[in-house]
DNA sequence: CATATATATTAGTACATTCGAATATGCGGG
DNA sequence: CCCGCATATTCGAATGTACTAATATATATG
């Protein structure tokens, strides 16, 4: 492994990660994946909570379902959507409850229980 | 105030907080801020650091800088810059870390540490 | 003042993103 | 089989982004 000397976190690891920040980085798509960390939703549930087009909002779920950040079942002529990259999630909540004034240490430790 | 009925975080909060997430969608300006969160940095440091032109590290730090990522202040003729919003390089640790493999939880308790 | 070094700005180009409009698919009920 | 609802896909326009090359500004030094 030529490991050059050590920079920190790798060149992936840090191709990785703004790839994850870019998925958060619009307003829809971080109240969509902010609704999907309460439970499951299905689109209509979704449209009803963020005002927003219908192909939009399938637009962008089907951007965050294609990076893995979420998974889809389907029942009857519904899709329900869910959280499946657990870590985004905790990064969304905790970033939304920050911003709203909690300092980010309470945060993490509420996150943790 | 007229607050309409909760729907968690205000709209203006999932704003900044894309916005801020959009600071650090490209590895890049993700290379900065991790640099930054170890201390002060000019920018000849960053560039030794991250092997990208000298314009080009100049506009992501202006990008950083016109949306409070980060401060600078002049000494001579070099230009230090350093984190402003604590909560920018707090986030990028947590996620760089947790991408390399720790998990959050981990991460989170030893950045309150 | 002349020059060198550090940093910033501008302009141009290639490419990506976001959205609305239109259209397609999938499924359940009659 | 046809219809209606739920969801997905495609297309085009507008805008934003990231980069390079060229140039500008600021500061230190002789």
């Amino acid at each position: 492994m030529t490991e050059q000397h050590d920079e920190g976190p790798s060149l992936k690891v840090f191709e990785r990660a703004a790839e994850l920040f870019g998925l958060l980085s619009t307003p829809v798509r971080l109240r969509i994946v902010s609704a999907l960390c309460e439970g499951e939703r299905n689109v209509t549930e979704l449209r009803e909570l963020i005002d927003v087009s219908q192909p939009n909002i399938s637009q962008h779920l089907n951007m965050l379902y294609r990076s893995g950040a979420v998974t889809k079942r389907r029942h009857g002529s519904q899709v329900f959507y869910r959280i499946a990259d657990e870590y985004c999630g905790l990064v969304c909540r905790a970033v939304a409850s920050q911003v709203t004034g909690e300092t980010f240490s309470d945060k993490c430790l509420s996150i943790v229980n």
